[in-house]
DNA sequence: ACCTGAACACCGTTCAAGT
DNA sequence: ACCTGAACACCGTTCAAGT
């Protein structure tokens, strides 16, 4: 068989989601597709390419239609959306947060703006934001009340600094 | 040589902070310590079990005499402390946070008694300490003023739950 | 109590060569 | 454009046997 790019991002999903994060090596994909090991660098440089190409097709299928709200109800329902569309894979959460080492800036960005839109100056806007992410991205096993609750204390704390002035 | 358990995590530690934790396979360590691999396991169970005596070592050297003070200056000085303790060790921050995924428990504690001596209840307590827990062990690589303003953040979201009735 | 020797079942990555 | 075949340099873990 012949692959291309996506077909391989496509079965590594579906390897992720029936065995996990630890079972998603380069050769146990390649041998799920029949080909050789070395065949999946030619649609890779390396397996952390593989891993960004599959969190950014888990992000693309989660993402929604922005709307014209408030702050915070804006900014929990991005954090909403990114802990339904990591909670939709197995590991999705260790994977996104793995990728997200390397390069935070498309998942902070929408909080971040949104943040600035709220009126907080770029270091409040900068820190929330990366707090609020990092937040959803370490508590994907907490129970959806302790979540509420967790995220609740960011917000009081972000609109304790964003309402003073108002 | 002939070693025992704590000298092999003494060593575990040195080549933690020379070369990464990528660099801290048990082979590599038996290596170092002129032994076969298998020796290891004459120590240890297995490689989390390394790993988990290495945290507690870490932290262990990091603790402090407990004072009498505010909750939240304790708090505070919790969260600092911990930071500090796996900021003295290359990948420290990564290390520890993955053994606190297995057992969460000793970390924890600490943090949610403290809440619970400020008047938390049980839920706001144990969702209190993991949030701040989990905002320390994902920020080591954070600028000390970007870190400090975003625990500020999770603390005036307690303080605001907290200081309601008193 | 602590270690050796040797094996088992895996990894990621590279690269000339093929179609 | 995509893959093979084969290699290189590694992993964690087990276990009978040695001292």
């Amino acid at each position: 068989m012949r692959y291309r790019r996506d077909d391989v991002v496509a079965r590594a999903i579906e390897v992720l989601d029936a065995h996990g994060l630890d079972a998603l090596s380069m050769r146990r994909l390649a041998g799920d597709l029949g080909v050789q090991p070395g065949a999946l660098y030619h649609h890779f440089t390396n397996k952390d390419a593989l891993l960004a190409a599959i969190a950014d097709e888990i992000l693309r299928r989660g993402r929604r239609p922005a709307e014209i709200m408030a702050w915070d109800a804006e900014v929990q329902l991005l954090c909403l959306g990114l802990r339904d569309a990591m909670r939709r894979h197995r590991d999705g959460a260790v994977l996104i947060a793995q990728v997200n080492r390397a390069d935070a800036e498309p998942l902070e960005r929408p909080l971040r703006e949104a943040l600035e839109r709220a009126g907080a100056d770029s270091d409040l806007a900068r820190v929330g934001a990366r707090t609020l992410l990092r937040y959803v991205l370490s508590h994907e096993d907490e129970a959806d009340a302790d979540f509420a609750l967790g995220l609740g204390l960011l917000l009081d704390g972000l609109r304790h600094r964003l309402t003073a002035r108002t």
